[in-house]
DNA sequence: CCTTGACTTAGAGTGCACTCGAACCTCTAG
DNA sequence: CTAGAGGTTCGAGTGCACTCTAAGTCAAGG
């Protein structure tokens, strides 16, 4: 029954993203035309599922779909492609990092604030604490 | 000269938002109604500044402006309102966790990538290596 | 035959967070 | 007195990433 195909609806259900977005996202080529069946509904497989996975990685790190869209080109023109996609990456990865040093750095702030406000609500529900000089 | 109190465009300096965005948050109640100078200008204290520094970490943690709109009620609401505050870190504070987990594991997984594009190319550069028995 | 449900298309609508434009005001320096 | 810089308001426009609607096709089950 499972054949090695996926329909859309599958897809959808494999991924969380609706049709609509699997279908948004071949009309702005992130996803390459799928092929069809004989009664044109589309047809995933094993690479495009990959494809897929690899593509929501660097959409959830923050990529602009544009910008996915232009590695999908490079990646559909072949393998003399490999160069310039390398340096994409390394630039993702690098903006990738100085994003994660930035969120540390918030978190360290929020925990700061937060560890305050714990303190100042203790204080309020047992002052006796504080009045017991 | 340099008083205790900002202009807009001093603000706008001081931060790297436009005096656009910074009356746009005004109006989305994010920041509370300016004090104002006698011929109608904006007028911004370091309280201001302060609360603005925190909203801006909030924002760059992924909170919507609704909820820092929701925190700043709450804030303008008094003392009161301190443990429904405390509530609101508590609960971003674990998102943002769970955020920079899965920011981390999209980094290994775009490491991975990197060194194996870095493999292909240096053996597509030098096929001798491979050539070589 | 009829319904149900999964699919097709083109195109319009939504939500968020700005971003800009137009018309106007006000202070300061030349 | 005038130019220029910086401020004011209101409301419309932008860009991104969906998200949905409408109208239709097609295959299987009752």
């Amino acid at each position: 029954m499972t054949s090695e195909f996926l329909s859309i609806g599958e897809l959808s259900r494999l991924t969380g993203l609706t049709t609509h977005t699997l279908r948004f996202y071949e009309a702005a080529e992130v996803l390459q035309p799928a092929r069809r069946a004989s009664n044109g509904h589309r047809r995933y497989n094993r690479q495009d599922v990959l494809w897929l996975a690899f593509v929501l990685r660097l959409k959830l790190t923050g990529m602009p779909l544009a910008e996915i869209r232009r590695y999908a080109e490079l990646r559909a023109a072949g393998e003399g492609t490999l160069s310039p996609r390398l340096a994409m990456l390394e630039l993702h990865r690098q903006r990738l990092a100085s994003r994660m040093a930035e969120l540390a750095e918030c978190e360290r702030a929020l925990d700061e604030k937060i560890g305050l406000y714990r303190r100042q609500l203790a204080g309020a529900k047992s002052p006796t604490r504080k009045a017991r000089k």
